[in-house]
DNA sequence: GTCTATAGATCGATAGAC
DNA sequence: GTCTATCGATCTATAGAC
């Protein structure tokens, strides 16, 4: 790899840390060109559509490492409660213990939303669906499963809001918690929750 | 009132209004002129330091309509379990069932979070330590009220999110109930929850 | 207080040389 | 593919007449 950045695929991960810090109004072409060491032809040599294709790319990109990272693990892992346990202990990675955004969360209240809005229904559609399925299978009723699911990833969002409004990162921690301990729990001659 | 506009107080309905579906940068001069039927000057007059100004003046009547509501009426209530439904019936109408988002938790997450940090800061501690100050009330043990506290705070603000994302009102109705179903229930000889 | 007009900066996007 | 230069539109904000 002789260049820093070789391929379209290189700016994509600067580009969402660009549009999780400002918005998608507020990062400006001469931000991303400054962040990304990019001239506005560069960029616009990549993305022949402007910021929207960024973002937008951005947006897949994201939706692929959620697919392969957590949806994807969360379907096949045999183990039900060992892919619940995998899926919040990739959540408390990607999103830095809480210190960290959603940006798809992000654009869902912020100014793109009408943009983007498919792509951002069915990122947390997918999300809802396949963490619902892996809670059946752990042994939870249908629609018991449907419900803690919807309220997990509620949860999780809205951790992710208080956490960086009260600047207190603690606020996801203490999330992840909560829901580690209301997830069905294997069978173990331990102390009840 | 002889005029739709007499007082700098009656644009800020609208203009939170503006900020909500538009976010702080998406939020133009013309768009805010156009809306309140404002021309640029007579904004100015009621808001010499422009849009911040503007924003700033927003969150302050939101702070203060919550103040009113919502955080004292939860704090001077002498029946904590009246308190707690009355707050969450007062949040299930100012967010209008879930299709309203939350200002103060939209800039928290987007653009100009580093601009309105310490109001926004002080909107969500204030609502958590009243919060779990009535939960102590109605019988919680500290360390647990103030855990429930956050937890529910999360819970409704997620809720706004997942709402939007998924175009589903029906989210946010579901996890206020099912908020009222882990708030301390008054002694009724009743099912267990 | 509200109007028109506009300043001055920045926006997204493009052209053309190399 | 990347550069410089620049377009026209739009931005926030102000000036000055009324």
């Amino acid at each position: 790899m002789p260049r820093v950045v070789a391929e379209r695929e290189d700016v994509l991960p600067t580009l969402a840390e660009i549009f999780r810090e400002h918005g998608f109004e507020g990062a400006s072409l001469s931000l991303i060109g400054r962040r990304t060491g990019l001239g506005k032809s560069s960029l616009y040599h990549f993305f022949p559509g402007g910021k929207e294709e960024m973002a937008a790319a951005v947006l897949k990109n994201i939706e692929a490492w959620f697919e392969a990272n957590i949806f994807l693990p969360l379907e096949k892992e045999a183990d039900p409660h060992r892919a619940l346990e995998n899926m919040l202990r990739a959540v408390e990675a990607y999103f830095q213990s809480g210190r960290r955004v959603c940006l798809v969360g992000a654009l869902a209240l912020g100014d793109a939303r009408d943009r983007f809005a498919e792509p951002i229904r069915a990122y947390f559609a997918r999300w809802r669906d396949t963490l619902a399925e892996a809670l059946q299978r752990a042994g939870l009723a249908r629609a018991d499963a449907k419900d803690l699911a919807e309220e997990a990833i509620a949860a999780l969002q809205g951790a992710l809001v208080l956490a960086r409004a009260l600047d207190d990162p603690g606020v996801f921690r203490r999330t992840l918690n909560r829901l580690k301990a209301r997830l069905p729990a294997r069978a173990r001659p331990m102390r009840s929750a």
